[in-house]
DNA sequence: TCCTTATGTACAA
DNA sequence: TGTACCTAAGGAC
């Protein structure tokens, strides 16, 4: 369930689990050949940049994933069960094993490969070397919505439909504002709270957006569970009442995604 | 057992 | 804007 938060948290994962000699294989297929090449090696680093995953292995190799909207990742123990035929990689060593199913993309790439992917991204939250004054560069200057505009990784890097909803919500920004609409204020603000919510979600490994105040506890309500797992204010909740003013949540597709907001908290 | 849906992206027209 | 791609879970039959 790929948002960037979730790649961040596979990279610190990865590395932890995988130490010491690899063995690769392909049950599925597709990645057989840089398989055999990855397998007798170290995984020597792990790195994240928005939604995309880069395990370093020998010098100048870099396998790049990216989950899409499918790709799922799992980890345990040795002894590993036989691997489904749905397995891309599986990643084993002594002691424990790694199975990536579903994957848009999983290559074999050179450093210089790895920079255009790089090239391509905005500033990502979860990094320390992000620029939020170069993302607002672009928004201040686009006619898009910012609901658009928060999901264009060339833009801002990591967020996804889940974070979109749920950070336009916590600021009471309408979806559909134009970038150019958006202040400077508001987009730091914006800004900070994603960097925040997404480290949140990275320790906890699943998104939660609610305000302590905002608890269904809190409120005098009874216990609510949202079936993603996570607490979130809007996401999904399409027809239910808003937690803080009770307006019927709405819904509406854009660019071919599902947008979710509260008419009432978030005016034009 | 079939159908729908999903936290995503790329490419063609 | 539409379509293709990858997988699995949940709900309707």
């Amino acid at each position: 369930m790929p948002e960037g938060h979730t790649i961040h948290r596979l990279a610190q994962d990865y590395a932890a689990r995988l130490t010491g000699t690899v063995t690769a294989t392909s049950p599925q297929g597709k990645f057989s050949d840089a398989a055999a090449l990855l397998t007798g090696g170290p995984l020597r680093t792990t790195e994240a940049h928005g939604k995309h995953l880069f395990l370093g292995f020998a010098p100048d190799s870099w396998v790049h994933i990216h989950l899409g909207l499918f790709g799922k990742v799992t980890f345990g123990a040795v002894p590993a069960p036989p691997p489904t035929d749905t397995v891309r990689l599986r990643l084993a060593t002594d002691t424990a094993y790694v199975d990536l199913r579903g994957p848009t993309t999983c290559a074999l790439i050179t450093d210089a490969e790895k920079r255009a992917v790089h090239a391509r991204l905005g500033p990502d939250p979860l990094r320390a070397d992000a620029d939020p004054d170069a993302a607002y560069a672009r928004v201040r200057r686009s006619r898009t919505t910012i609901a658009a505009l928060l999901m264009d990784q060339k833009i801002i890097a990591g967020v996804g439909n889940v974070y979109r909803a749920e950070v336009l919500f916590r600021h009471g920004v309408d979806p559909y504002r134009p970038g150019k609409d958006i202040t400077a204020g508001q987009w730091r603000a914006i800004w900070d709270d994603l960097v925040e919510l997404m480290h949140e979600g990275v320790r906890a490994n699943r998104i939660d957006t609610v305000r302590p105040e905002h608890t269904p506890e809190a409120m005098g309500r009874p216990p609510r569970v949202d079936d993603h797992g996570g607490e979130v204010y809007v996401y999904r909740r399409t027809g239910r009442p808003c937690h803080i003013c009770g307006a019927e949540i709405r819904t509406a597709e854009l660019a071919a995604r599902n947008l979710f907001w509260c008419p009432s908290c978030q005016k034009p």
